[in-house]
DNA sequence: AAAATAAGTGTTATCGATAACTCAAAATTA
DNA sequence: TAATTTTGAGTTATCGATAACACTTATTTT
């Protein structure tokens, strides 16, 4: 491997010269400048960013967690992020939990270990609070993506779960429905619990009682298990209609709705949170709530590097990104 | 920061024997073994893989970059080679080029700098041809994905193109097209030739003659751009059938079809390479060539991981998984 | 012209960990 | 019991880079 010593040697100077060449600093005479550049091209020097970074204490590495690399909505976002995190400089480490909290522990061990400047975090859930704090016992700034942790501090950039709900569920409302399943992500993840709050907002509103039996529970990737839908439909009252709170759970009801030989819209309507990248050209299908990904991603990558930076005020920023109603041909009145 | 240091000094032994304990190396006795683990767990320490890698000369890092991390294809790759990599204990650092060698540029200095093990590489082209060549005048293993580069020896995961094309022509023909159009990637891609060499074949085999004209070419990711239908449907004898190189310039072809009121595959039928992961159960519509993404992945990685760790013999293999036709809605018989 | 300053470069210590060597005490062997 | 081997540590050098300081020569200033 090509060194600065190897380098120093060649050009006939000091280890220290070729550093102050390579980052610009110090002062370099012209004629020196140049010969050791000359020397640096032949011999195809590439500085060895570990060494450096043990001495700067700093690695220019940032990391994103995602939970799903396979839900186009992250795959958006990271592309975002990906594009703030090179503008400014950095690498990026991705890393994907799929919603499992062990495989985020340990992606959170290799974020230490790596000594990484900053992370992105999409949280699997309340109980990532230990991961979050073990970051912040080692002093790494994190920006918390898309879902909120009770009893964490942090920079936030999150959708308008509440609000997006409310108008999907309305929607529903309006055309009729007044059996409205959720198919909900489990309890312990903040935008569950704020989607179900404006799932229920939009019955109060509208003077409709909320059903609880019609409200299920699932992991947000688990589009295979059809034991929700199944819970649903033999129910002794189903529901007309029904709400997946993201993009997964609604193409597990949809799959598994197929089937049993019931078709969307005719038989029920189905609405849900986030859409589907650029796949849903092929068939814009789906009523959703769609979320801009892309800005999730460059957004939160900025607000972290301000953070590393020192350029970020002392206190916690929460930025929310407002879900757009998109209505598509998987809904229709009630007839 | 805490480090061996701290923590030798704390139980009262030397640095030394806390890389002992930590690596498991060497003769410790129970006693002081015991003592040490104690008060690292204490202190929360974390190893610095910076410094270790600076001695020991690797990282344990892998790269995987990818052409595209909003096709559905290279995320179920992804997931595929995350799996495998994190099994073997490595860490994954993932890379996008988005079909754009000076991305891909840009990402292999950095892969460089940071003196990965081993790289799992999608090139954007045959130029990706200095990049390949750049890894291995600093010696860094490397399995080539998807794509073959002329001029570089490596391990190999491939698809079998040009008998996937062939079979998605086939079908056309079998359902009495003639006029068959091409929507390819740019001909610097070794997959774009190879579908093209299946289209032909399939046309000669079938006894009919190959129209150039109706073959158009196009970036794999651009599927935006709608000039490629445009100048096929304002042909002086249109298509009654498209073959697109991928997913994505499928979803490309359609979107410009609906704009211009045409219907698939009322209109014209439309097949492509690659499905569409998860989303397609949404609306199993086109007829695809699907390929195992995910095993690309998984067995890429183990390639590359039997090559860096010695395992592998010293010629270099070349695999190939074959695609399976799904024949689903897109395609119906000429009238 | 002496003193002060600036320009250009080199020396040494350091980041956190491990390899290679050393060495004393304990255990084993002859 | 003396000689040898094993066990359980410690010391020092090193990986590749940079910070802090030192040190000549020019160049300015007075």
């Amino acid at each position: 491997m090509i060194t600065i010593y190897d380098i120093a040697e060649k050009a006939g100077v000091s280890a220290m010269t070729v550093s102050r060449v390579i980052n610009n600093t110090g002062r370099i005479s012209e004629a020196t400048r140049k010969r050791v550049k000359k020397v640096m091209e032949e011999l195809h020097y590439i500085p060895n960013s570990m060494a450096r970074s043990l001495v700067l204490q700093k690695t220019k590495i940032l990391s994103l967690l995602i939970t799903d690399i396979r839900n186009p909505f992250f795959t958006t976002l990271a592309r975002g992020a990906e594009d703030a995190a090179l503008r400014a400089g950095y690498r990026l480490l991705f890393a994907n939990s799929d919603e499992d909290y062990a495989k985020e522990k340990g992606y959170v061990d290799m974020m230490l270990s790596t000594r990484v400047d900053g992370v992105l975090f999409a949280p699997t859930g309340d109980h990532s609070l230990e991961n979050l704090l073990q970051l912040q016992k080692h002093n790494i700034p994190f920006v918390l993506l898309d879902r909120e942790i009770p009893g964490i501090e942090a920079d936030l950039v999150l959708g308008d779960s509440k609000e997006g709900a409310r108008k999907l569920v309305e929607h529903l409302i309006e055309l009729g429905h007044r059996r409205i399943a959720m198919i909900n992500g489990t309890p312990d993840v903040s935008t569950a619990r704020l989607r179900y709050s404006g799932y229920r907002e939009a019955h109060l509103l509208s003077g409709l009682g909320v059903e609880d039996s019609l409200v299920i529970h699932r992991n947000f990737r688990d589009f295979q298990d059809e034991s929700a839908l199944d819970a649903l439909i033999h129910h002794e009252q189903p529901p007309t209609a029904i709400f997946a709170a993201n993009n997964m759970l609604a193409i597990g009801a949809i799959q598994a709705l197929r089937k049993r030989g019931l078709q969307v819209p005719r038989d029920l309507s189905v609405v849900c949170f986030d859409d589907f990248g650029h796949t849903d050209v092929l068939n814009p299908f789906l009523t959703v709530a769609s979320q801009p990904a892309y800005q999730f991603g460059a957004l939160g990558m900025q607000l972290l590097i301000e953070r590393i930076e020192g350029e970020a005020a002392q206190e916690h920023r929460k930025m929310i990104l407002p879900s757009e109603l998109l209505i598509r041909s998987s809904t229709q009145a009630l007839v």
